[in-house]
DNA sequence: ATAGGGTTAG
């Protein structure tokens, strides 16, 4: 059009420009920016909106492919958001040892000097929110790295600049212009900015809309503000605008996670209507907060409801299969996957490959992991904790060498997944070598997991007081779960003083913690200390504490079995009692002595060893025998520690029926074959 | 010309 002379009208430069967003061209949305400035449309209300919308979409582009966006986590659940590095800004010492960034925290007031950073410099910024700070680029620069800020800098603000630029020349703005640069501020991240503008938009005169508020709920999402976000839900109620399709959403979603999912159940169930998104919202909502058999229920009833599923679905629902072990559900979404032509999606694979880790099939998991396309973090992630989880830690530290060779950078959470592979083999120096360097290389806080992972290797691998004074150096308060950790190190390790000290720090916290009464009657039951096992069991029976029977479960053709000592209503409990006894009697050939140490003393010595054979495990992997006598693999998934006996126990049994038995108890798989276990005795 | 939901963590 433009070579044949005819001029272009202001109705041309809209398509044109959502062209080059669509295209991702924004060198060609440039030139046609140029264009629209030379032939004077640039006070043009619809094609100035079309121009903000494009830079903004190339924003949230670069965006979603920058990780450290989301900034630095630092404690309490707040983040630290590094938005840019500012050249031109003379460095205070002149030693070339700090660089000054510009940030911002979600909580106010931070002392960024807490966090490792130098003391503001310039204070905040004329919008009262952003922070120019200082970071010691030193060894000691422990929050940020250079690589994080540099990546930053790149692409970040940029484009939201001419965003703002183009915002500021037009003469006028509708409720498009405004909700426009929100959008574009609230997807980029800089969400004071976005804030910032809603309250001058009503300075404006003009209101908030649906697309206003389903822009800036997800920032209170985010933030993990309820107290704000039921400002907006008031709002939107007042407005008549809380049945709206998309507030719905964000509402849910921001309740959420904000851990209310009983005010997003509310929400969803007060929509007059509803997409694939709103019960998406609903399906994570209660995904991420653990209510795994809910999310189920509201997958299963979308399905019934004639919603397909979208592929975000599938990478929403699976972790409830993981969680729940339920591999014939996570084998069925699987399927669905397949026909759907969903499985190129890094997302839902990454969710395949931990479901089938945690569910015992450690090959499949890997099988797809392989035939990924690309690997981002997590996808690296899942397949190292996975191995991780299996007690393959020489494999889960190469693939975590390969994963940095191929220049994905390990976050705090990868780094989780390394030093668990490590507890679980034993490794220590490289797991000091791994936490050293993640703090001093990789700018990430310890969190609790990287603290626990560490204290539970020192305390398997015997070094019980550096685990204790591990433990008590931490710089966040230590739970009672780290002391359990220590606890349960105690009891292999049968040290009866420490065991005492750390459950008295467990109970300081949690007096009812039943977990820690048995761990301590069992430590003292094992050093032959009865009175004092005895002391315990009556002082729990009078506080009203129960033991938790220990159950297994195990798959059989797409059906699970729950086995828990003592527990006779399973169909077949007579038969797998039988198998078990045939079991004992050739163990016991083999030269299998139970360890019946830690049974209750006053119990006959014949009487103990059939306590300890009854032991839910081994009543599942009977059971399994019995009912699957192709040879194939026998995976007991158990909701206790493998306790020491029954790990002899089943080396032995996997040793007489020629069979693999994979054993999963609270932390790990046990992989046990020919008489041996991955783990060695290393457990 | 503008809007909502997803994977990894003892």
């Amino acid at each position: 059009m433009m070579a044949s002379g005819v001029h272009p009208d202001h109705n041309v430069f809209p398509s044109v420009l959502k062209s080059s967003t669509l295209l991702v061209d924004l060198r060609f949305g440039e030139s046609v920016h140029a264009c629209i400035v030379r032939l004077g449309f640039h006070l043009d209300l619809y094609t100035n909106n079309a121009l903000m919308n494009m830079y903004a979409k190339f924003q949230s582009l670069y965006m979603s492919t920058c990780d450290e966006f989301y900034g630095l986590e630092v404690s309490g659940g707040h983040k630290i958001y590094v938005h840019e590095v500012l050249d031109g800004i003379p460095e205070r010492n002149g030693d070339g040892q700090s660089k000054s960034v510009l940030v911002s925290c979600n909580e106010p007031n931070t002392d960024y000097r807490k966090h490792g950073f130098e003391e503001s410099v310039l204070g905040s910024d004329d919008n009262g929110n952003l922070h120019c700070v200082e970071l010691p680029c030193s060894d000691g620069a422990r929050h940020v790295n250079e690589g994080s800020c540099a990546k930053t800098n790149n692409g970040r603000r940029l484009q939201m600049d001419s965003v703002r630029k183009v915002f500021e020349q037009m003469p006028t703005r509708d409720l498009v212009s405004w909700n426009t640069v929100i959008v574009g501020f609230a997807r980029s991240g800089l969400f004071e900015e976005a804030l910032k503008m809603v309250r001058e938009m009503g300075n404006a005169n003009l209101k908030p809309d649906s697309f206003t508020l389903s822009s800036v709920l997800p920032i209170f999402a985010e933030y993990v503000d309820v107290i704000k976000g039921k400002e907006i839900h008031g709002y939107a109620i007042r407005q008549g605008l809380d049945t709206d399709l998309f507030i719905g959403s964000s509402l849910i979603d921001m309740y959420a996670k904000c851990t209310q999912v009983e005010d997003s159940q509310r929400v969803f169930g007060l929509l007059p209507r509803r997409d694939g998104i709103s019960w998406n919202s609903i399906i994570a909502g209660c995904v991420q907060n653990g209510m795994f058999d809910e999310g189920l229920k509201f997958f299963r009833q979308m399905l019934l409801a004639k919603i397909k599923p979208r592929h975000v679905s599938f990478s929403s629902i699976m972790p409830a299969c993981a969680h729940m072990t339920t591999l014939h559900l996570g084998k069925q979404l699987h399927g669905y996957i397949i026909r759907n032509g969903y499985d190129d999606n890094v997302f839902i694979a990454s969710s395949l490959v931990d479901m089938y880790a945690k569910c015992g099939n450690i090959r499949l998991a890997r099988c797809i992991f392989d035939k990924m396309e690309l690997h981002d973090m997590v996808s690296w992630t899942s397949i190292i904790m996975g191995h991780a989880l299996h007690g393959y830690a020489l494999d889960a530290i190469s693939l975590f060498e390969q994963m940095e060779e191929e220049g994905v950078k390990a976050n705090s959470v990868a780094f989780v997944a390394a030093l668990t592979a490590c507890s679980h083999a034993g490794l220590i120096d490289k797991a000091w070598s791994y936490f050293n360097s993640m703090t001093r290389n990789y700018g990430i806080v310890p969190g609790l997991e990287h603290y626990t992972a560490v204290a539970d290797l020192l305390g398997r691998a015997g070094k019980l007081e550096e685990a204790y004074e591990f433990i008590s150096s931490m710089h966040i308060r230590p739970t009672g779960s780290i002391w359990s950790t220590l606890l349960s190190a105690c009891r292999v390790h049968k040290n009866v003083e420490l065991a005492e000290r750390v459950a008295e720090k467990i109970f300081m916290t949690d007096p009812d913690n039943t977990g820690a009464y048995i761990l301590l009657t069992n430590v003292y039951s094992a050093a032959h200390r009865w009175k004092d096992a005895v002391r315990l069991r009556i002082h729990m029976r009078n506080k009203g504490l129960k033991k938790t029977p220990a159950c297994s479960w195990i798959e059989i053709k797409n059906k699970v079995h729950a086995f828990a000592a003592g527990d006779e209503s399973h169909p077949c409990y007579n038969k797998t009692n039988e198998a078990l006894n045939v079991l004992l009697e050739r163990m016991e050939r083999e030269g299998y002595v139970p360890d019946t140490k830690e049974v209750l003393h006053d119990v006959e010595e014949e009487q103990k060893k059939y306590l300890l054979h009854y032991h839910s495990e081994r009543l599942a992997i009977a059971f399994g025998i019995i009912s699957t006598p192709d040879g194939t693999t026998i995976r007991v998934i158990k909701n206790l520690r493998v306790c020491g006996d029954c790990h002899t126990a089943i080396k032995f049994i996997s040793k007489i029926v020629h069979r693999e038995i994979i054993v999963r108890d609270n932390s790990r798989f046990h992989h046990f074959k020919n008489g041996k276990c991955s783990c060695g005795d290393y457990w």
